[in-house]
DNA sequence: GGTTGTGAAACCTTTCACAGCG
DNA sequence: CGCTGTGAAAGGTTTCACAACC
């Protein structure tokens, strides 16, 4: 593993986990509906069933951020609001770039969870002339001309790549010249980055594909269940999947748990 | 842990590791674009570089599937294509329905990657009226109240929510009402499923968070780094910073690592 | 009483390093 | 020789369970 940094030799305090740091923005949306109900505390059960984790994990995880709760009574909402996004780094506001504006940039634009956290869409760019001074979300698009001049001149450390997968790399050593460090890549492509820029992928198909191998996973067991020798089926796997809780309907842990994108200081 | 069912006699052989499940994807991928090029055999070190992964890890990984490799050689790329594509349940076809034709919607059901693999779009549902007919990348848009009898006529056991956070629990609702078990969520909820049911979620404005977070961490080291007694600057993490890793530009581990969406048991 | 904070145990994932095989 | 396949070690994450505290 070449990996320059990343290791961090055991970066004493502050050394938040990275499955928590995947956790943080979760209990900050349950946080901030609690906030605008004015529910002034709330227990670690309670939140730990809005962001759909369980209360142990989130109990480990606000002990790294260190003792916000109060023993007998729970956590204050708006403190603990405010911690968690201090630690995320939204207390100041992220100049962002979207580039590649086509439905998925556009979607990304129009996508108010963004301003309404520390972020702020300060360009949307396309390849395509006809598109430029077009507004989108009330933001008029630029041509990737410009590129290098609108992330210098905004200060943009963070780009969003919506591009086709062809474009996406070179999009990507674009943005990374002119002073991007961390990249939302939404294109179906390993991009190459130096040492020192974050990339964190979305892919649509990639999710797709793992419900489905959990999908035909319970079609065979539904099916082995009942043949006991019966066909040589896809073999039914051990069980892991599904089935967990009682009969609830309640979710119990739909958040992060274990795969997909990830930051890679590259 | 309340394990419902789970029981099953331990079927011992087949336990794939969610972790290795996630990265399956992201070979076929890699092995797909190798097959186009006519490459007929990769060695993991390969294979690994064009999925962004390292070589031991995805040795690993194979090896839960079975040997399928040469020794001395590597791996026969047809033949990985094809038992990925098994192992994943890609073989048959899946109909999905996606739900919510905004922006995001709209972006869906153009997306390529869909069809390529063993996905096809067999419905646009939207609950807007005036929406109703018109074509979105060639498919009509259908009313919701169609919702019950598409999913059921179609045999559609996936299906994705792409609309806005307050209606999704009531879509996942009918979803699964009318035989859905596998939903990926767009929408920025925490959905409530019966035991059984697959849900994995993508948030973009979490991903844009976990970016942040370590934006912010670079900017703090820069600024200990070179000020040893500085300012009460938000603690600085250790700080491996200044040069270590090689001078590398090339992606190193840009694929799962450990966190976001996952597969929740419900 | 109730609920947090946290060591310790259990579990999962990654990495190492090399035996085994073509 | 080269490269896979895999035990074993290392590291990370989750869960347990209870002492500490309000």
């Amino acid at each position: 593993m070449a990996t320059g940094r990343t290791h961090r030799p055991a970066t004493r305090s502050r050394g938040i986990p990275e499955a928590t740091v995947a956790r943080l923005p979760l209990y900050l949306r349950a946080l901030t509906a609690l906030s605008e109900r004015s529910v002034p505390t709330v227990s670690s059960e309670e939140l730990a069933a809005a962001a759909g984790v369980n209360s142990a994990k989130l109990r480990k995880d606000f002990s790294y951020l260190g003792s916000y709760g109060t023993r007998g009574v729970g956590y204050d909402v708006e403190y603990l609001v405010y911690q968690i996004s201090r630690e995320l780094g939204l207390t100041q506001d992220w100049p962002v770039v979207i580039v590649g504006i086509g439905n998925l940039g556009a979607a990304l634009a129009n996508y108010g969870g963004f301003a309404s956290r520390g972020f702020r869409v300060a360009a949307l760019i396309d390849a395509d002339p006809s598109m430029a001074g077009k507004p989108v979300a009330g933001i008029p698009v630029q041509h990737s001309d410009e590129l290098e001049t609108i992330v210098r001149e905004n200060g943009v450390h963070i780009g969003v790549i919506a591009t086709p997968a062809g474009a996406a790399q070179e999009v990507c050593d674009r943005l990374v010249a002119a002073g991007v460090t961390s990249i939302l890549n939404f294109a179906p492509t390993v991009l190459s980055v130096p040492d020192g820029v974050d990339v964190r992928k979305v892919d649509l198909s990639i999710e797709l594909q793992i419900l489905a191998f959990h999908e035909q996973r319970k079609a065979g067991e539904e099916a082995a269940a009942r043949t006991a020798a019966g066909v040589p089926a896809p073999a039914a796997t051990d069980a892991t999947t599904a089935a967990d809780g009682a009969k609830r309907t309640s979710a119990t842990d739909q958040g992060p748990d274990g795969d997909v994108p990830a930051v890679m200081p590259a």
